[in-house]
DNA sequence: CGCCTGAGTTAACGCTCGCTAACTGAACTG
DNA sequence: CAGTTCAGTTAGCGAGCGTTAACTCAGGCG
């Protein structure tokens, strides 16, 4: 899924075009988490990136592009970083709070994809919102079948909830001030998400 | 804060006026909350209301004042309710309980201002949303004085986060599929609430 | 070295949108 | 009943924005 082989020719004007892209993305996420997909205009993200207006179309066909790489992106990393995690817990208690540690990891780097990915998802158009849609799926389903096996008498549909209501408390992270040190927020959010769950810390 | 003496004459007139003022901020919070302030016309909200376009500025001085309207309202309810609800509370602990019922309340009754207001609130030049944050901020510094009398050792910078926190899992309720009733969601919302902030029922 | 590719530029088109102007007619006022 | 007010209408302006066109020029390649 992404760029596969064409990894292939390095020459310095390849090198060039990834690292406008990435740049491209980059600015595109603090622009948009600040002023929402339609406050920023095709001429800001370009300048942003150093580089001035229908620039941008020489590495993505429309600016929902953009916006959907952005979002694709991200989803992606949650789900394959997701997978990993659970792949190599021990058991369902140590996937739990590995899956907590991990996204709030992810929301503590990145705040801005956060706040992207829950206020512009609508801007997108139906294949592609159906595309990000499904892997937000994977994503929530992923612990959903973690707190499944630690509560099987539990109905699928609360879980399911319990684990948006999770999202919410860890995606916070936009919307606190910066007065704590991140690693004291990180430990605090994570603390919270586990008794929420009805899974205290020992 | 807000029309002061201006209800006396009660009109055929006024009353239609009222009604249809009324009609624009519901359509207008509906409608800002599927699509985003940017994403809504002034055409669009009109005809929502029955009415066509340039109509609106009979009842509001600009796109951005109906949005104004709609976030200071929402705020100054959160903040009266809020005090309300702790002052008929008779210890921290039960106002602490009272607090969390009526935010799930609130935010269960109106999902879609929710949404507007942690989404669309950059869309208001500065004065309006000073106004509009320092309300939010004397809605969270109510938890917070009631946190810090159940906790007085606790950092108040700390109890603020969790706070946010808190609100954020609150909050996911428009985000949350409707698989589940109500009432359902409300009382599951409020046990994982009250386990974050480490204050599991009773 | 000479051709080609393609990332960059500026200019301009077409459309949407917020808002204003000018006007209409029904409901209130004296 | 005559005069005023004002919520509503349609027409249109001016600005901003996404996107395309036409062109430039440096790097890669045979």
């Amino acid at each position: 899924m992404g760029e596969v082989a064409s990894v292939r020719p390095t020459s310095a004007r390849h090198r060039a075009k990834a690292d406008r892209r990435a740049t491209l993305l980059t600015e595109a996420s603090r622009l948009f988490a600040r002023r929402g997909f339609d406050g920023v205009s095709i001429e800001d993200l370009g300048s942003a990136a150093g580089v001035s207006g229908p620039a941008v179309y020489r590495h993505f066909p429309s600016k929902q592009a953009v916006l959907a790489a952005l979002l694709v992106g991200a989803s992606e990393r949650l789900v394959t970083g997701g997978h990993e995690v659970v792949a190599e817990a021990t058991d369902d208690t140590a996937a739990l709070r590995s899956l907590i540690r991990f996204h709030v990891e992810f929301a503590l780097a990145d705040p801005d994809v956060i706040r992207v990915q829950d206020r512009d998802l609508d801007s997108l158009a139906e294949p592609e919102r159906r595309a990000v849609r499904g892997l937000q799926r994977r994503y929530v389903e992923l612990w959903v079948a973690v707190l499944t096996r630690l509560e099987p008498e539990v109905d699928p549909a609360e879980l399911r909830i319990r684990t948006h209501a999770t999202f919410g408390l860890l995606n916070s992270t936009p919307h606190s001030a910066r007065s704590l040190p991140r690693s004291r927020v990180g430990s605090l959010l994570e603390e919270m998400a586990l008794a929420a769950l009805g899974r205290p810390a020992p």
